[in-house]
DNA sequence: GCTTGACCTTGCCATGATGGCAGGGTCGAC
DNA sequence: GTCGACCCTGCCATCATGGCAAGGTCAAGC
């Protein structure tokens, strides 16, 4: 399909791999990240267009795997794919300033708080309706009065 | 498109609103539920297919809010489509056993704790590294450092 | 009558991050 | 030569929601 050559002289797989150059697979479980995403941010930009062997096999450098690890640990906190853009923007440019990663950081806790906020005020309402819930044979059961007549209002 | 018929003779929605119909629009702010959601709730089965006027409006009874309504405050609660659709079904057969709802209730409400528990983790970490974080001019920011080296592992 | 603007209809495309599958090429070992 | 493990690409699916386009309808004003 890639019709580069229609058969290649030298496979160059192993003198990569002797080089210390990883294939995609090993990528994925050197750095947790799967071979679909390795892919994937490759398509969208966040990583460089790697080498490839004359097969077309992707292959990978330590320095590769390091930007691989740090997208995997940012995604692990939460951090959305655009958000990682501007860290490996900043990370590549090191004579940037840090207040920008920090007010980065520190914006992305705020949003995590907030959605932490409502997700605990949906989970008190659960557990006080299932609390007022006998939760036996009968069909009577206040969690789908309450959703059917209105929020914790019914007199 | 609908071919019923090719002009139609009376338009009837005038009457429909009469008789306490309420088209998509007045759904929609009555319940809170947009245009969009309620059109999509319909296609993928959520919501039975109501009435139409000869022109082919939709048009909701009071039934056809309620049920909207009971959508809209299970969407509240964090629960997803899927669950959502068993809880209707349950409202529905009003003789079921009100045990089944108050599992799915407290079911809900564990997951919910599972993900406030990572997101707090998530929290922890970003608080914890920013306030490690200088944030001035210097380019030096243990932030990316982290994310580069390892999570809270380097000496 | 005719126009205008607000409303409705349908359908397609997009999001964000990820998985799955299909169809096909490559490599290494036996 | 052949088998199994690996890699390639591309398309489709998720989940809930929004946006846009192209067109029909309705009520009001001229």
């Amino acid at each position: 399909m890639p019709a580069r050559s229609p058969r290649a002289p030298r496979p160059e797989l192993a003198a990569a791999r002797s080089q210390g150059l990883h294939n995609i697979g090993e990528a994925a479980t050197a750095t947790g990240v799967s071979q679909k995403m390795i892919r994937h941010y490759e398509r969208i930009g966040l990583l460089p267009e790697v080498g490839r062997t004359f097969a077309g096999y992707r292959l990978y450098a330590e320095a590769d795997l390091h930007r691989l690890r740090f997208i995997k640990r940012a995604r692990d906190l939460g951090f959305s794919i655009k958000q990682i853009e501007a860290l490996l923007g900043l990370w590549d440019d090191r004579s940037r300033a840090s207040a920008e990663v920090k007010a980065m950081a520190r914006e992305h806790s705020r949003a995590l708080g907030e959605k932490i906020a409502q997700m605990q005020a949906m989970q008190r309402t659960l557990d006080a309706l299932a609390t007022r819930c006998h939760g036996d044979d009968r069909p009577d059961c206040p969690i789908l009065d309450d959703l059917a007549e209105g929020p914790l209002a019914k007199g």
